[in-house]
DNA sequence: TCTGGGGTCCTAGGACCC
DNA sequence: TCTGGGGTCCTAGGACCC
């Protein structure tokens, strides 16, 4: 048995790219994309980089993006998930199913069963096939752990000389490269860890290979001394090839616009518990009990309010109306006048799957209706779109609707939003 | 004038990730 | 005017019990 060895791939400036494979014209020019109600941006290509932070505030940039004509876009996270999953059934003819699927924009492969000096052509092809399939740019690291793969990804990305490929399974690699990475580029380091560690003169990805890893559990968890473990070559993490169930599930959003009446706020939140309930459903899932939470904006002055109320269901459930009658309960216990509310949202955990938790001796409603009405109403919105069939406490999106005045077609997810192609000189 | 000890379970909050 | 959303994991500390 070979050695274990891990692929990181993921793409370049994702969102950004998922853009220009469907608009030709942005070819060579700076592109953005923005966070939910057009907030931050969230995503650069590299043209765009060198005037936009990660995460500026659109409102804050709106006119650097003018005067140097940057297109800008909102968020498309159905055309983004939908390119997502394309690259995902590429990885998965290359590493034989062994893929662990990290984030919309990144996949862990096991390339075990590559020999080492075959890793950089693996790399190259997969990145070829990538770019050739779905036009999505990658780059691609490998390493003995997947926190080496990660960093082997970092360094591919960092550095044209590697052309998108940088393998770390040699040690004699690993010493060459992990003395030019600083501490916090690694892998499962954040800003807190980063200052501890900078205390103790530990500030390269080498350094932090070569502490002793007792030292790296008390300053930061066990979780900082598996990273120690995984620099050194010794895997602790191990390919995630099926996703576990999820633990719990959020829906929050901010307003476009203040939200300072009870209204206002109850419809916000009915439409956020019936999101959740779909997102239950489409998971199987069920939840015992919803919590929901409002907050003033942190940026502004004058009153602030943050506050949170759980309620519990008399039984699991994923049934949109209990879940919004359950939401807006909790609202207007703590709905306050007087307060210019920025964001809503409701939270659920403890997830259990539908059917498995134990029923009350006698059932307060009519589970089967209930899952029928449900089955209707999901089959309905999957055919017309989402929103087709919505409680009526949902309502008829006032104000606080979340913006995305800018985003582009849902080219390869909506009949009605495919892209068109003209031929010329026919 | 004065403090038990040890176990489990739950929650809140911190830290980190994309 | 305008500053994102959604996860996971770990730990400390309180409540409770015997």
């Amino acid at each position: 048995m070979a050695d274990r060895a891990f692929a990181l791939v993921d793409g370049n400036s994702f969102y950004c790219s998922c853009e220009e494979v469907f608009d030709p014209t942005l070819a060579g020019r700076p592109v953005i994309v923005l966070s939910n109600n057009d907030g931050c941006a969230v995503a650069r290509n590299r043209f765009a980089r060198r005037w936009i932070g990660m995460g500026d505030p659109y409102f804050k940039i709106r006119d650097l993006c003018e005067r140097k004509n940057i297109s800008v876009f909102s968020s498309n996270y159905t055309l983004y998930g939908d390119m997502s999953a394309r690259m995902n059934t590429i990885y998965r003819d290359f590493a034989t199913g062994e893929v662990e699927v990290y984030s919309i924009d990144e996949s862990f492969l096991s390339v075990s069963l590559v020999s080492p000096d075959e890793r950089v052509a693996f790399g190259r092809d997969l990145r070829a096939t990538v770019l050739r399939w779905t036009g999505i740019p990658t780059c691609v690291g490998v390493g003995p752990t997947k926190t080496l793969a990660k960093l082997a990804n970092h360094l591919a990305k960092k550095n044209d000389e590697l052309a998108g490929v940088c393998d770390l399974t040699s040690a004699a690699a690993r010493d060459r490269w992990l003395p030019r990475v600083p501490v916090g580029d690694v892998w499962g380091i954040g800003g807190a860890a980063q200052a501890k560690l900078s205390r103790i003169g530990v500030e390269t990805a080498a350094d932090l290979r070569d502490m002793p890893a007792r030292l790296a559990r008390s300053l930061m968890t066990v979780v900082g001394e598996k990273t120690v473990f995984e620099l050194q070559g010794l895997s602790c993490l191990d390919l995630e090839v099926l996703a576990p169930q999820r633990k719990g599930c959020a829906v929050t959003r901010s307003f476009s616009s203040k939200v300072t009446d009870l209204p206002d706020m109850l419809e916000a939140v009915a439409t956020h518990a019936t999101r959740g309930a779909e997102k239950l459903r489409r998971n199987g899932l069920e939840t015992g009990h919803i919590s929901v939470f409002m907050h003033t904006s942190r940026f502004e002055a004058g009153p602030a309010c943050s506050a949170s109320r759980t309620v519990h269901l008399p039984e699991t459930s994923a049934d949109t109306l209990d879940l919004v009658r359950a939401a807006q309960a909790g609202a207007r216990a703590i709905f306050r006048e007087g307060f210019r509310y920025a964001k809503a949202g409701i939270v659920m955990d403890d997830l259990v799957p539908a059917g498995s938790a134990p029923r009350p001796l006698f059932e307060q409603r009519d589970r089967a209706r209930s899952e029928a009405l449900m089955e209707a109403i999901d089959t309905i919105n999957g055919r017309f779109g989402r929103g087709a069939i919505t409680p009526a406490a949902a309502g008829i999106r006032r104000d606080w609707q979340t913006k995305f005045e800018m985003r582009s077609p849902r080219y390869t997810t909506r009949v009605d939003e495919l892209p068109s192609a003209r031929a010329r000189g026919l």
